[in-house]
DNA sequence: TCTCTCACTTC
DNA sequence: TGAAGTGAGAG
C-alpha cells in the first residue's frame, strides 16, 4: 500500500526541509548549533544537492570554532571531524545530480536474533556499560553510491510497562519507571558514501547499554528555547541509558547527509526490526537466554559446557556430587517408580548440563537430550499454547549474515505515516500468536518521511485513544487518514503495518527527568563535530519550555481512558485526517524519545520527521514537559498509550514543531491492534498480554542451543523436587569443593 | 534487584 | 601482553 504524501524535500536536494520552515531549515539548524536566533544568523547557503558542506560566513566561522573548542574542553573528542569539515567554502562544492535512492536494510544474523526473540531477549546493562548481544548489524542496499549518509541507531522504550520474570516468564509488573535520557548513537564511520555503507555490514557493536544515569559518556547540546527546529537539550553519547526490567526496541536510521550538522534538517529513514526487541536486565533472568548468550558470544566461551572453562569444571564437579548424592539416596530409599522418574529427570539435567555425561557441543547435547526440547515445549505450552513446541529444526544458530535477505524479509519501507508500525514487536507478537512465524518475519520496517506538508502540520486533528478495535482503526487511519503522505511499503512490509501496534506511552517520570527527556543523540566521539552548543542540560531546558507550551494544551488532559474511548470512536473512522492532537502528543513524545513506542508512536512521525524537528520537539517536550500543559506529564499518566486518535485539541501555529508530528501520528494509530487497544483501555490486561506474548515467543523456541538448566526437564514434580534438593546440596558442595569431596551430603 | 569481583575469553 | 568483554556468584 502506499500513501502519497507531499514530500517536503526540495527537488534537487537530498535534505528535507523542516515542514514549518521549509526554506530556512539550514539557517535554523545552524543557528541552533550556534545558539543564535534565526533572525540574527547570517544566511547560510546550502547547495542544491544537499550533499555539499555548509558554507559559513566568516563571521560565523569563529563562533563555531570557539564552540568546537569549548566542546573539546568538555572532553568530547573531535578527532575525526575537524571544524573545518563544516566550514568548507561553498564555492568548492559543486551541485551534483541527486540520484534517487531507495534504501533497504537487512538485519544481519537474523536467525540468531530470532532465537533470542523467541525466548524474550534480555540485554544486560551495567554501570560501566555492556554491549548488546547479539550485536546489532545491518546490511544496507539501495543507497546512492555517491551520496553520503549518516547511519544512526537508538533504543526506545517498546512500551510503558515494567516487567518481572516470574514463573519462567516475563510478566508485566506495573508501569514503567521514568524514562531515561534518550540517546542516539551515530555510527563511527559516518558520514560515508552509500557505496561504502553498502560494501560492508554496518555494525553497532560499540554501543553500550547502561543503567547509570550519571553516565559520562554522553554530552548534551543546548539550543535556544525559541528555536523553531532545535530546542532544549539534545544529548549525545556512546552509551544508551536504559531502565532495568523494561522492554526496548532498537531502531536504525539512515540519513542522507554529508555532515552531522545537517541532521537536524535531513530526512530520517527509520527501520525497526521487531526481533531485536529486548528487555534490559542487570542480571539474566531467563536461563535460556543465558545459555544462548553463552553458546553464541565468544567472550562467554568460558562458560560453555563444551570446553575447558570453569563452567564445565564446575558442572563436572556438580554432577559428580549429584551422582554421589543420588547413589546414596537410592541406597537409602531403594529403587522405585518414583526414583525412576527422578532418575529420568536427573538424567535429563545431567545430560544436558554436564559435559561429563556428554562431551559433545551444545547442539549435540540437544540432540542427545530430547527431553530438553520437550521440557521447553511443555513449559512453553503451559505458558502459552500456540507456537510449535519445538522448532529447533527450523532454528539455526548460525549468525550468518545472509538470512535476512534471503529469507525475503525485505525491509519494509514505509513512510512514517504508513502507520505500519507493523514492525512493532508487539504487533508481531500478536501476529505471532495467530501465526508464530509471522513474528519472525524478516520484514523490517523502515519508515522514511521526508517531511510533512505545512498544511498537514498545522491541521488540527483529533486523536482517539487506542481501542479494542485499534486494528481496524489502524488500517483505516494508516491508509486514509494521512493520504497526503506517501508510504512506501514492500510486500513484506504489509504485514508489519497491519500488526498490532502498542500505543505509545509517556514516561511517568518525565517531569522529573526533563533533562533526560531531550532526545539525545549518541554521537560517536570521533564524529561529533557540532560546535560548542554543548552545554549543561539545564541550560538548554529553560528555553524549551516556552516553545512546547503552545502546542501542548491538549495532551495534559489525556488519560488512558480518554484515549481509549477516543480511539474507539475513531477506530473506524480513523481515516479522518483530523486526528492531530493526539499525534502532536505522540509527536512530541516521540521526538523527545520520551515514550516513543516503536510501534505506535514511532512510525507515525518520528520516522519520517526531520531530525531537527524531532530533536527540537523532543528537547522541547522533555524540557518543558513539566510546564507545558501539552507536555505536562505529571498531570497525566507517566506513559500514555497512544492511540492513533487523539483528543481534539487546539494546536497553535506557534507550536509548529508539534504539529509536524501530527501526520505521523496517523501512522501510529493505524497499527494499533486489539492488544494495543486493550493496553490503552486496560493496563492490567496489557500486562498479561505482554507477559504472555513474551512467553509465547520464548516458548516457541527450540534453539539449537540446548538449555541446560534442570528446570527445563521437569519430567515429574517429584523428580524436580528431588533434583532441587540435590542441587541445594550440591551448591553447598560447590561452595566448598574440598569439603564436599571429603564429606558426603 | 543490583553491584561488585572473579575467572575466563577474545582481540 | 594487556585491554576489554563475558556470565557466575556472593553480598
Amino acid at each position: 500500500m502506499s500513501l502519497s504524501m507531499r514530500d517536503p524535500v526540495i527537488p534537487g536536494t537530498s535534505m528535507a526541509y523542516h515542514p514549518f520552515l521549509p526554506h530556512r531549515a539550514p539557517d535554523f539548524a545552524m543557528s541552533a548549533v550556534l545558539g543564535h536566533q534565526p533572525p540574527f544568523l547570517p544566511a547560510l547557503t546550502l547547495p542544491p544537492n544537499g550533499a555539499a558542506a555548509l558554507s559559513l560566513p566568516g563571521a560565523l566561522a569563529k563562533p563555531i570554532m570557539d564552540q568546537l573548542v569549548g566542546a573539546a574542553e568538555t572532553g568530547i573528542p573531535f578527532s575525526s571531524l575537524g571544524p573545518q569539515a563544516h566550514l568548507r567554502p561553498l564555492k568548492t562544492m559543486e551541485p551534483e545530480e541527486e540520484v534517487e535512492d531507495d534504501p533497504k536494510v537487512h538485519l544481519e544474523a537474523k536467525e540468531l536474533w530470532d532465537q533470542f526473540h523467541k525466548r524474550g531477549t534480555e540485554m544486560v546493562i551495567t554501570k560501566s556499560g555492556r554491549r548488546m548481544f547479539p550485536p546489532f548489524k545491518v546490511r544496507c542496499s539501495g543507497l546512492d553510491k555517491k551520496a553520503k549518509y549518516i547511519l544512526l541507531m537508538d533504543i526506545i522504550a517498546a512500551d510503558d510497562c515494567r516487567y518481572k520474570f516470574h514463573n519462567s516468564r516475563w510478566m508485566v509488573a506495573g508501569k514503567a519507571d521514568p524514562e531515561m535520557p534518550k540517546r542516539m548513537y551515530i555510527h563511527p564511520d559516518s558520514p560515508a558514501t552509500g557505496e561504502q555503507w553498502m560494501s560492508k555490514v554496518v555494525t553497532f557493536h560499540k554501543l553500550k547499554l547502561t543503567n547509570n544515569i550519571s553516565d559520562k559518556h554522553g554530552f548534551t547540546l543546548a539550543f535556544p528555547r525559541d528555536h523553531a527546529t532545535w530546542q532544549g537539550n539534545y544529548s549525545f553519547g556512546t552509551q544508551t541509558i536504559l531502565n532495568s526490567m523494561h522492554k526496548y526496541q532498537p531502531r536504525f536510521h539512515i540519513v542522507r547527509a554529508n555532515d552531522i550538522l545537517k541532521l537536524p534538517y535531513s530526512t530520517f529513514r527509520t527501520y525497526l526490526f521487531p526481533e531485536t526487541e529486548f528487555i534490559a536486565v542487570t542480571a539474566y533472568q531467563n536461563d535460556k537466554i543465558t545459555q544462548l548468550k553463552i553458546d553464541n558470544n565468544p567472550f562467554a566461551k568460558g562458560f560453555r559446557d563444551t570446553g575447558n572453562g570453569r563452567r564445565e569444571k564446575r558442572k563436572q564437579l556438580t554432577l559428580q556430587s549429584m551422582r554421589v548424592f543420588d547413589d546414596r539416596h537410592r541406597k537409602e530409599n531403594g529403587t522405585s517408580d518414583e526414583s525412576s522418574s527422578e532418575q529420568a529427570a536427573f538424567n535429563c539435567f545431567a545430560q544436558s548440563s554436564s559435559p561429563a555425561v556428554s562431551t559433545v557441543g551444545t547442539s549435540n547435547l540437544k540432540d542427545l537430550c530430547p527431553s530438553e526440547g520437550e521440557s521447553d515445549a511443555e513449559a512453553e505450552s503451559k505458558e502459552e499454547p500456540g507456537p510449535e513446541a519445538c522448532d529447533a529444526a527450523k532454528i539455526s544458530t548460525t549468525t550468518s549474515e545472509e538470512p535476512s535477505r534471503d529469507k525475503g524479509s525485505p525491509a519494509v519501507k514505509a513512510h512514517l505515516f504508513a502507520a505500519e508500525p507493523g514492525g512493532r514487536p508487539r504487533d508481531s507478537g500478536r501476529l505471532g500468536k495467530a501465526s508464530p512465524d509471522s513474528r519472525h518475519s524478516p520484514a523490517t520496517i523502515s519508515s522514511s518521511t521526508r517531511g510533512l506538508g505545512a498544511e498537514e502540520r498545522r491541521s488540527p486533528g483529533r486523536e482517539g485513544a487506542a481501542t479494542a478495535k485499534a486494528e481496524e482503526a489502524r488500517a483505516l487511519a494508516g491508509k486514509d487518514a494521512f493520504a497526503p503522505l506517501t508510504v512506501q511499503t514492500d510486500a513484506a512490509a504489509a504485514h508489519l503495518g497491519q500488526g498490532p501496534l502498542p500505543g505509545l506511552g509517556f514516561a511517568p517520570g518525565l517531569a522529573g527527568q526533563q533533562f533526560f527527556n531531550g532526545h539525545p543523540l549518541f554521537l560517536h566521539p570521533g564524529q561529533f563535530a557540532m560546535g560548542g552548543a554543548f552545554s549543561s542540560m539545564a541550560a538548554g531546558m529553560g528555553p524549551l519550555l516556552a516553545t512546547v507550551s503552545g502546542a501542548s494544551t491538549g495532551v495534559s488532559g489525556l488519560d488512558s481512558t480518554a484515549m481509549a474511548s477516543a480511539a474507539a470512536a475513531q477506530g473506524l473512522s480513523g481515516a479522518s485526517a483530523a486526528a492531530l492532537p493526539f499525534h502532536l502528543q505522540q509527536h512530541v513524545l516521540a521526538s523527545q524519545g520520551l515514550a516513543m513506542s516503536p510501534f505506535g508512536s514511532l512510525f507515525p512521525y518520528p520516522y519520517t520527521y526531520m531530525a531537527a524537528a524531532a530533536a527540537a520537539s523532543s528537547a522541547a517536550a522533555s524540557s518543558s514537559v513539566h510546564r507545558h500543559p501539552f507536555l505536562n506529564l505529571n498531570s497525566m499518566r507517566p506513559r500514555l498509550r497512544y492511540s492513533p486518535y487523539s483528543i481534539p485539541m487546539p494546536v497553535p501555529d506557534s507550536s509548529s514543531l508539534l504539529t509536524t508530528a501530527l501526520p505521523s501520528m496517523a501512522v501510529a494509530a493505524g497499527p494499533l491492534d486489539g492488544k494495543a487497544a486493550a493496553l490503552a483501555a486496560s493496563p492490567a490486561s496489557v500486562a498479561v498480554d505482554s507477559g504472555s506474548e513474551l512467553n509465547s515467543r520464548s516458548s516457541t523456541l527450540s534453539s539449537s542451543s540446548v538449555s541446560l538448566s534442570p528446570k527445563l526437564c521437569p519430567e515429574k514434580e517429584a523428580a524436580t523436587s528431588e533434583l532441587q534438593s540435590i542441587q541445594r546440596l550440591v551448591s553447598g558442595l560447590e561452595a566448598k569443593p574440598d569439603r564436599s569431596r571429603s564429606a558426603s551430603p
